[in-house]
DNA sequence: CAGGATCCTTTACGATACTG
DNA sequence: CAGTATCGTAAAGGATCCTG
């Protein structure tokens, strides 16, 4: 994106259509990052996901997958065994896509306390007033 | 995070309260960028803010300002002149935060066309069936 | 100018029930 | 097993009006 005012030679951040901001609607998205993360890890089927992603509904998980398919993030394979299995898996695209949402990881991890701290004093000072 | 399985020894990005998921609340909160990119230009004031990132409600912007302030993200600074003046600026902390996102911008260009592609295969591949 | 308060609509989401 | 369909609630967000 390269931060910034709005500047027509450039994508504009402000418009819905702006590959950014899809992006970061998509990161933005919860579950997606815990899905895109644990297939990161490996293969996994539908119900095991949902067993590992403790808290998602079965509703959110189909929705969050069918989604990251759609964009080429992660492939979905039917195997016609009875009952019928689903395997889900990171696709290449997807797989580049980790190092940034790592990065922003990272800086959660490195900067949460002083995002805290900084809370603790916001909320303190409107105590005071 | 590190994108995983959960792990007690690692924060659980389930937890609402893991601090990954918090930024990746933030980061996907769309008008949160679009300031916080605004502001690490320079400093501006509310309406001029509110002008520059069109589309955002006067409601949305002082409730993003407020909660990005919050976190030390960004600063704000009142001038009591007739009438008031309030200027936000970014914070040391808020600068550093620019660059992963910088980092996910730039994912999003690169990779983009691959998403739509994507998309237009999947949608196809819907139409056929 | 820089917001707070209110109302009202739209969307997201969980729970539940059903199917190939 | 791996989903889809439906319903009801809760939360997000826009529009509008008002104020120091």
């Amino acid at each position: 994106m390269k931060l910034g005012p709005a500047d027509a030679k450039r994508p504009n951040p402000y418009d819905a259509q702006c590959p950014t901001r899809q992006i970061l609607d998509r990161i933005g998205d919860k579950w997606a990052v815990l899905v895109l993360g644990r297939l990161a890890e490996g293969p996994v089927r539908f119900n095991q996901l949902r067993r590992e992603i403790e808290g998602i509904s079965q509703k959110m998980l189909s929705q969050t997958l069918r989604e990251l398919e759609r964009d080429g993030l992660i492939h979905r394979a039917a195997f016609a065994t009875v009952p019928v299995t689903v395997e889900y898996s990171i696709a290449p695209l997807g797989q580049t896509l980790v190092a940034p949402i790592e990065a922003l990881s990272r800086w959660a991890e490195t900067h949460m306390a002083d995002v805290i701290a900084a809370r603790l004093r916001y909320d303190r000072a409107l105590q005071a007033a």
